[in-house]
DNA sequence: ATGGTTGCTTAGCAA
């Protein structure tokens, strides 16, 4: 089973570079981040006709998540869980034959200090705690997404100068390491410790062509999931060329052919 | 530290 997480950067934008990439790549679940259209604009049908269900959750301009998967997603849920009432559409989850699967957007944070990043911080105390409930206690759990948090210095271009930095502050990354504790592991260093991996380059100031970037997007599984993960990367071709998205998408496989449809359909 | 680029929506915000 091979899982995908892409922030698109805006999916109609996207559209036309993404339904070859889909039908060339053959994910099982992809997980979309900064779809930037409501409900009423996503391109389910289009979807649809390339072979994937789609569960989303947008709003109007700003973020907006989706889950698509060759197999009917259920038990949607478009909430972290809480009363909190959050206009910003950041989070969905579903089942996907054994495999609870989360699509988050985390946010930015804009700087270290700032009420957004105040924001931020509740949010991923928000995550962890919707994270710990029952109803995600699948047998395989997958929290995939733009984590707006690149946890470890070999996740930085250049660590000394992001020190401190939005996405780079200790606080994100003690947030980081608290979802971790919950027992996620980050299922590209299972197999690439290197440094240099990165999955986010700024439009700006040619950081791509130089490598400058950032890895903030990542796939993280549960002990039995991780167990069985047999290899992951980031698809760096996806972010040459014109009118990509800033982010690259990032992908992880994992071995669980015993499960047969019938036990899913219980 | 600043500004640069892109997307959405139409001057300015978010990233």
């Amino acid at each position: 089973m091979k899982i995908v997480s892409w922030n698109i950067n805006s999916l109609r934008k996207r559209i036309d570079r993404f339904l070859p990439w889909l039908a060339e790549t053959q994910p099982d679940i992809v997980c979309l981040q900064e779809t930037k259209c409501t409900d009423e604009q996503f391109p389910e049908l289009a979807l649809r006709a390339a072979g994937y269900y789609c569960a989303f959750h947008g709003q109007k301009s700003y973020n907006g998540v989706a889950i698509l998967s060759k197999i009917e997603p259920r038990d949607v849920r478009t909430t972290l869980c809480d009363e909190v009432i959050d206009p910003h559409a950041r989070v969905i989850a579903a089942t996907i034959r054994n495999v609870r699967v989360f699509s988050v957007y985390a946010p930015n944070g804009q700087a270290v200090g700032s009420p957004a990043y105040d924001y931020k911080i509740q949010w991923y105390a928000r995550l962890r705690a919707c994270l710990g409930k029952n109803e995600n206690s699948a047998t395989y759990l997958a929290v995939c997404g733009d984590f707006n948090i690149a946890p470890r210095d070999e996740d930085v271009h250049d660590p000394v100068l992001w020190r401190g930095a939005i996405m780079c502050s200790e606080g994100e990354r003690a947030a980081f390491q608290q979802l971790c504790d919950l027992g996620l592991t980050d299922t590209l260093r299972l197999h690439h410790p290197e440094a240099g991996l990165f999955s986010w380059w700024d439009y700006r100031m040619l950081a791509f062509p130089k490598n400058r970037g950032l890895r903030i997007d990542a796939i993280l599984a549960n002990a039995s999931l991780a167990a069985n993960c047999t290899a992951a990367g980031i698809d760096r071709e996806m972010r040459k060329g014109k009118e990509t998205s800033d982010h690259a998408p990032v992908w992880a496989e994992f071995e669980l052919d015993n499960i047969s449809e019938l036990d899913v359909e219980r």
